[in-house]
DNA sequence: ACCGGTTCCAAACAAAGGTTAAGGATGGCG
DNA sequence: CGCCATCCTTAACCTTTGTTTGGAACCGGT
């Protein structure tokens, strides 16, 4: 996806609710935008940096995690191309943790000095792109309860059933029976907070049980209906349609 | 605390980076504000609602929460006075979860509309409530990490410090050996993801042990070094600190 | 084709946490 | 004063998840 497709696709979120007029539009058109390609597997920042600039994810995937001072590395978000995921930095100067990329991919920088001077010029803008990290927020709140409430297995399709919503949401098209999904059974585990072992485990039953098929970084729905149940996947959290 | 003392722990908070001027400080003074009481264990808003206003908290205690369809709840954060904890609903129309008072409560309504003209008019002041709301979600990025990452005990502790930490911005004063806590072990279970069976043990645990005692609303600290210790509390998240 | 590093798979055992059930303390209210 | 409701407490038993460990499959680089 190049970089027209993908400010695209974030146009078309920032437009849901706060009606953006052309001069809105054309003026995030109009930002500079650096094109760099990352290496899969490298932080983009990390944890206690003070970043001047955000990053919008072009081509690719990307996470943001924290770890421990046991060492243990919990995974937080998981990104997609026309996302912006540490707009935060833009107010909170330091950052409270890692945001790196799972496999290569190309990122567009845009300096908060330019963010600046757009949202203070243009209040609508600067409400698109506050909506955007309440979603974010709303994103965070719903891994709350997938972590504290629901049994692994059910995470693991909750959290895969979220990311599928949000594919589509900016490929378009029809249902998606295979989607990337890159992560590691490490990976994985840490998303869940459960132990790569144990995520072996669920992943191996889901299989066995043809609900779903997770491997070599792909989801493969088997069967639709029991995974609707499993999941109890209800995208009202994404706040995707703007009037409801 | 009565209304001018929490305006002004709000605005402490909201002051910190952005630099508010005296014209803003004195727009934010003028906002309507409609006081009203509400008993405890009582919805504000509720997840499906659509708000018109958002809520500061004078005095008591609130918390938002998500219910799954299986009916268990998760508890996503814990709110003090001077703070708004729905100002999500301004730019997300529905509800994506509920928020409840624990205890009796002074709550202060601030119609949308009148908080956009303000933002809108004076883009520092959006700056800082954007902020509070990013501040929001590093608070849930960190309960995503505890409820995850910790095992029950430190979940515990983390949470108590957290709420200290807070309530000691807001009151100021010296370190609080004793402070309110308001929950009952239903609740905690519901905040840490555990059942109410295994917050009681616990709680017994840490009773046993000596390092706090969490009984009747209240957290008291009996060994404030092992607390440190099992907890792994590093403030940094609050972003309380502006320059840091 | 081989090698070293990931990643994945798997089994046996241990520990944390969930379930069920029931008695006891507490506090508001008639 | 006694009642009821809520909360706290505890125990016995069961399930899920963690731990440790080892081996198999895969992959990029030489």
């Amino acid at each position: 996806m190049e970089r027209d497709a993908v400010l695209a696709s974030l146009l078309r979120r920032l437009d849901a609710v706060s009606k953006l007029d052309p001069a809105d539009i054309a003026a995030i058109r109009a930002l500079p935008i650096a094109v760099r390609h990352w290496e899969g597997g490298r932080a983009i920042v990390s944890d206690g940096e003070r970043p001047s600039e955000c990053c919008l994810i072009i081509e690719g995937f990307c996470i943001r995690s924290k770890t421990t001072e046991a060492g243990q590395r919990q995974i937080l978000s998981i990104h997609i191309p026309g996302e912006i995921p540490d707009l935060q930095s833009l107010h909170l100067r330091r950052m409270d943790h890692d945001l790196v990329t799972l496999v290569p991919s190309t990122l567009g920088f845009i300096s908060h000095a330019s963010l600046r001077t757009l949202t203070h010029a243009r209040p609508n803008v600067a409400d698109a792109l506050w909506r955007d990290t309440l979603i974010d927020a709303a994103i965070f709140r719903e891994w709350i309860v997938n972590v504290g409430q629901r049994p692994a297995p059910a995470r693991l399709v909750h959290i895969a059933l979220e990311l599928r919503t949000r594919l589509l949401s900016v490929r378009g098209g029809a249902e998606l029976a295979t989607f990337e999904f890159p992560l590691t059974q490490e990976q994985i585990g840490e998303a869940l907070g459960i132990t790569p072992v144990h995520a072996n485990r669920i992943i191996r039953q889901l299989r066995e049980d043809r609900i779903v098929d997770v491997s070599r970084g792909h989801v493969r729905v088997l069967d639709e209906t029991r995974l609707a149940e499993l999941a109890q996947f209800d995208d009202r959290y994404l706040h995707q349609d703007p009037v409801a």
